[in-house]
DNA sequence: ACTTCGATCTCGTAC
DNA sequence: GTACGAGGTCGAAGT
């Protein structure tokens, strides 16, 4: 990895084209040749960036490129999609290299897939007499994350999101048009089930007459350790 | 910006929890408090984070932890939100310090927000006699981009999109039910525009009634600025 | 290879 | 401040 702290200019020209004027800022060249800009506030994330695959050139100053005489060094950044990002280096603060070798892979323990688990496990934590058929019920368009039986017998899709958006809700309700194609099934209800739902998807569920609820994930991991709720 | 290579052992609580396992990094400590660790590659995006505002605490090794003697130095990035970020030092490599000051703004082009001011500005680039009502006109689901009023007087529903795909129509879809049921409005029709409309979505538009437009970008933005068409 | 979907999403912006 | 949608989204998992 080398860090180049440098009084540099930026123009990325790519999907969009995005420009940073002259200032102080680290310069981040990576062993796999992606190339990150930061600043030294705001956020962990880049100003701008490159990502790998791409080619590197360096024109010193004095260079010709494109005709022109460089003033200034010159590094473009060129990916094979015709991006490019091309930093003007104004003046090197400083510049060093670290071999930092490979990384041993982060390791996560998610909230996600979780849920689902737990809500499979215990499915009257939606309603009463709630029972599951399956988890990750097929459909031709895509798996259905539990289908249910609610205490009439009638069987209902539920969607579960960490976050329930618009779009949860317009994927159930794909899931709910097949599903009710199918005679053995029909009719069959939809629940958006997350942690926390946005007003908007709530108001598009209701008018769709998708049952939603709220969940919260720590109380529910606290009835699957009910030892942990004694202390 | 603090920079201080190290073998580090990293781990994460708190949305989720993760665990880096000891390897020489990068950690960067920004001016406003955020922390990145960064691996020699992969990705722009860091390892691990903590963004700002957050405390952080050193340990050198020998103090008391919990009752626990620390063999190594350890950081503690806390939040306020009870995330924490654990970083046990086991040997620096480098640390140095630099100044950067603040950064003038990333100054962005092309993207959904300017398209959307400049039809603003002249929706008859889209359409002749068309004027506008209101940008960014309320529904219960949802803002839409465009409210405008065609030759004819009828009220018209538009959605701006950089790259026009099927879920663009879909969201026009949800507006265009709402508005059809205030008799202030109906009948609304939509108007689907992006720089770039997927068959697909040309295709699902066209069987909803709802008309599309292409849009040249660089186009729209020479009849914003004639002047510079002289040259 | 391509597509779909989650994310400690992050980030801007309108209300 | 909160809510909502876009993103140079990225990245992983499944097809």
């Amino acid at each position: 990895m080398r860090l180049v702290i440098a009084e540099c200019t930026v123009d990325y020209d790519g999907r969009l084209t995005a420009h940073l004027p002259r200032a102080l800022r680290l310069i981040m060249v990576k062993a796999d040749g992606c190339v990150a800009i930061h600043s030294d506030g705001g956020a962990y994330k880049p100003l701008n960036w490159m990502t790998a695959p791409n080619r590197l050139v360096i024109h010193p100053a004095g260079t010709e490129v494109d005709g022109e005489k460089q003033a200034e060094d010159q590094w473009m950044v060129i990916s094979p999609k015709d991006e490019t990002l091309t930093i003007t280096i104004h003046e090197i603060h400083s510049d060093t290299q670290h071999d930092l070798g490979d990384d041993p892979s982060l390791q996560k323990d998610g909230v996600e897939a979780h849920l689902q688990e737990l809500l499979a496990v215990d499915p009257e934590q939606l309603e009463p007499g709630m029972s599951l058929i399956r988890r990750e019920f097929p459909t031709e368009i895509g798996p259905v994350d539990l289908l249910c039986r609610d205490a009439d017998n009638q069987v209902i899709a539920i969607e579960i999101k960490r976050r329930g958006e618009i779009d949860g809700v317009e994927q159930l309700t794909r899931y709910l048009d097949f599903l009710n194609r199918n005679s053995d099934l029909a009719p069959v209800r939809g629940m958006f089930v997350a942690q926390e739902i946005r007003p908007q998807a709530k108001t598009l569920a209701s008018d769709r007459e998708i049952d939603w609820v709220e969940i919260d994930y720590d109380e529910l991991r606290g009835i699957e350790r009910p030892q942990q709720k004694l202390f």
